[in-house]
DNA sequence: TGAGAAGAGTTTTTT
DNA sequence: ACTCTTCTCA
């Protein structure tokens, strides 16, 4: 028990021993946080005050609960597996198996991943000749997932017009399909749970009585429908309920655009009536100049809940600002910088090279490249999202539950078998008549298209029976022999990574295989058709990994917002521009410019040792050169933690959008990498493209393009947060700044 | 059926 | 500029 506590803070260790009461853990960056919630739930069971069953602990990502499980494994001396730890969509999931009468499903329903989604939603526009132009399919799954995030149903849904009105009928028509099909989206996982609880009060009663403490990971990414599933389960905080313990920092909310409510943590403080609210500002992860930095930036934001993170490992070295010509320019600076880094004996995995959109890793990578230098890139396809993995996953769904419309349209004619477009239509009609799926229509069809889906449905048939004894990593390769997705990828020249991944499929399924044996009870001993809805619900709640080869010895490229919960030696934090960082939709959405900043915040405080911060005047987007203000936020950093390291007639004067900043030099010398793109000839008046120039109302700004000429010249010109404009030399008044 | 043209979209992302 | 999707035609 002490050493359990042994190594804690003050703030720590009260929060760990608080009573069995709710309880709002505002943890800071860096402090400790996965330590404060591992730890409670080992000093709840070894203090002898509940049974660890009775314990549930949530999280947002499968890597977070998996990462609890191992801590908990070292600290119990119990086996974790029993313990009720998952991520919300996991945790529904095992509810809805078990409960899936009374939730109206069958036992092996499906589950969607966003991809399979929008392919649902695509066959449902074409089923109903619903235009696509007029209801774009990535839309029409944007407002389905937030009505039901908010846990809204479409009769539910206020459509005060037509548009609306149409949009709701779609989302009608979506959940009837889905419910034929024994399909389940992720949103549709925790909204059916919520509503099973909701009006089940057996099992809502069985499980409040069963659960006596809920632990929140990352509280301030709750949205509305978790919010209110967390509340059902603590039975609304009543006496009697359990103890919620909400583990957050409203510092780091950045996923407001996925439907995060950082709101929720005043509403659970409030509603909940919070008396233990614990702030955990000592951070163990950062030098002081760096946590300088990143407090004075996040105290430009108001409505926060409050907190100032200190460390006691001293000031460390000053933050490196760098003002390149180009973004090539300041690619081949950082790689250079990372070289000289790597020559002094820093490890690459411990260099992160950060970003706030993915567009700009290329010169990165470009860069690294040509130098030789292992890199690796978060974000892009994971595993199971691969084509060659989905057409595996396909052919399995369909032996597991031959309605699930998606997976037959996916592999129908996937390695081709001479079914076309036409016989699909003529399938559909017949599935639209007969009300079935497209599987249990085949046998209404006669003719041509008849004749080669029945050869179709015959391989699925012989598939579900063939595999019916074998184990499931057997199953799974017997599919991929039988379907002919092996010989079809050993045909092609490119294949070969595809092959190799289809052959990693198999040991992912011996692996789960493995793991799932080993859980007493629950998989062994299940028929093999059982163990494959299982291991799929696994593929579509666990994507894998980004990418393999994590032991190499690689630096780090990934977006700011892949960046939480990460922490490195050195970090470089790269285009910190005006429209860029913070990026400029950021101004059209209420409350952007303030989670742009939680975002610049998030960026700083990944660093342990060093921070390097790089912009550059000018900049390839979308094909075009432009031309940014400095951000914003480089200006919020404190003059006296940075250090500039380029040379002075590298710089410009610009204050920044937010004007102010002081210790500038003037600008001189043109920039070398940029020139080629702008033209020679100057404009009236000794204006040029990339030129700084004042505008009475509009403040400072870059002249980005120009046009015409004599009388009609028009300039246009990025005047940061003041926006892009088109101004008439003859008009408006330039200076040049 | 597959290759090549044409067109659209391009902030952030987990489940 | 580049990528991904859809369309068109042999």
């Amino acid at each position: 028990m002490s050493q359990l506590l042994a190594n804690l803070n003050p703030e720590q260790t009260q929060a760990v021993t608080l009573p069995p009461q709710h309880a709002l853990i505002l943890a800071g960056a860096g402090s400790g946080k996965t330590r404060v919630l591992t730890t409670r739930i080992a000093w709840l069971v070894q203090s002898g005050q509940v049974d660890a069953h009775s314990i549930l602990a949530v999280t947002f990502t499968n890597k977070a609960a998996k990462e609890m499980l191992a801590r908990l494994g070292t600290m119990l001396p119990i086996s974790p597996r029993g313990l009720w730890v998952g991520t919300f969509h996991g945790l529904c999931n095992r509810l809805l198996r078990a409960h899936h009468r009374d939730a109206g499903l069958p036992q092996l329903f499906q589950i969607l991943d966003s991809a399979d989604q929008l392919a649902a939603i695509k066959r449902l526009l074409k089923t109903l000749n619903v235009d696509d132009e007029k209801f774009p399919p990535r839309e029409l799954q944007h407002f389905i997932n937030g009505q039901k995030e908010a846990g809204v149903r479409p009769h539910a849904v206020e459509a005060w017009d037509d548009y609306t009105r149409q949009r709701v009928q779609l989302y009608q028509e979506y959940e009837a399909q889905c419910q034929r099909e024994s399909v389940v989206d992720f949103a549709e996982l925790l909204l059916r749970t919520y509503e099973l609880l909701e009006r089940n009060e057996p099992i809502r009663r069985h499980y409040q009585r069963r659960f006596r403490h809920i632990l929140v990971d990352e509280f301030q990414d709750t949205n509305v429908l978790q919010y209110r599933w967390l509340k059902l389960l603590a039975d609304n905080g009543k006496e009697g309920g359990a103890a919620l313990f909400c583990v957050g920092d409203d510092d780091q909310s950045i996923y407001r655009f996925r439907g995060a409510e950082v709101g929720n943590m005043r509403d659970f403080e409030r509603e909940f009536r919070v008396q233990n609210v614990i702030r955990l500002e000592q951070n163990y992860r950062s030098r002081s100049n760096i946590l300088d930095a990143a407090n004075a930036i996040i105290r430009h934001n108001s409505d926060r809940l409050g907190k100032n993170l200190w460390t006691d490992q001293g000031a460390g070295e000053p933050i490196r600002v760098f003002e390149a010509f180009s973004d090539g320019d300041e690619a081949r600076w950082i790689v250079e910088e990372v070289q000289s880094l790597v020559r002094d004996g820093h490890s690459r995995a411990e260099i992160a090279l950060l970003y706030r959109s993915n567009a700009q890793s290329r010169v990165l990578e470009h860069r690294l490249f040509t130098a030789g230098i292992p890199y690796r890139v978060y974000g892009g396809l994971r595993f199971f999202e691969r084509q060659e993995i989905k057409h595996a996953l396909a052919y399995l769904r369909l032996i597991a539950n031959p309605d699930d419309d998606t997976a037959f349209a996916r592999v129908v004619n996937f390695p081709t078998r001479g079914i076309g477009a036409r016989s699909i239509e003529v399938l559909q009609d017949a599935s639209r008549t007969w009300n079935g799926s497209l599987y249990a229509s085949v046998p209404h069809l006669s003719g041509k298209a008849g004749t080669s889906l029945g050869h179709f449905v015959r391989l699925i048939e012989d598939l579900r029976r063939e595999t019916e004894p074998l184990a499931l990593p057997e199953l799974v390769d017997h599919v991929l022999d039988r379907s002919g997705l092996r010989d079809h990828y050993k045909a092609d020249k490119e294949g070969a990574e595809r092959l190799e991944n289809l052959d990693e499929l198999l040991n992912a399924a011996a692996n789960f295989l493995a793991e799932q044996g080993s859980v007493p009870g629950e998989a062994s001993g299940q028929p093999s058709h059982a163990l494959l809805a299982d291991f799929l619900a696994h593929a579509s709640l666990e994507a894998g990994d980004h990418q393999a080869d994590q032991g190499a010895d690689a630096v780090q490229l990934m977006t700011v917002h892949s960046s939480k919960g990460l922490e490195f030696d050195i970090v470089f934090l790269s285009g910190l521009e005006e429209g860029l960082f913070p990026h400029e939709n950021s101004a059209l959405e209420r409350d952007g410019l303030e989670e742009e900043r939680r975002l610049m915040y998030v960026a700083v405080t990944r660093a342990r040792e060093r921070l390097y911060v790089s912009f550059a005047q000018s900049r390839m987007l979308h094909g075009q050169t432009r031309y940014n203000l400095r951000s914003r936020f480089l200006e919020e950093i404190p003059v006296e933690l940075t250090k500039w390291l380029s040379p002075p007639n590298q710089r410009t004067a610009l204050g920044g959008a937010t004007g102010g900043g002081g210790a500038y030099f003037t600008p001189s010398a043109k920039p070398a990498a940029s020139r080629e793109s702008r033209p020679s000839s100057s404009l009236p008046g000794g204006l040029r493209i990339g030129q700084v120039v004042k505008h009475a109302k509009f403040g400072q700004g870059v002249i980005v393009a120009a046009e015409g000429g004599g009388s009609d010249a028009r300039v246009q010109v990025n005047f940061g947060a003041a926006g892009m404009k088109w101004l008439l030399l003859a008009v408006a008044k330039l200076e040049a700044a």
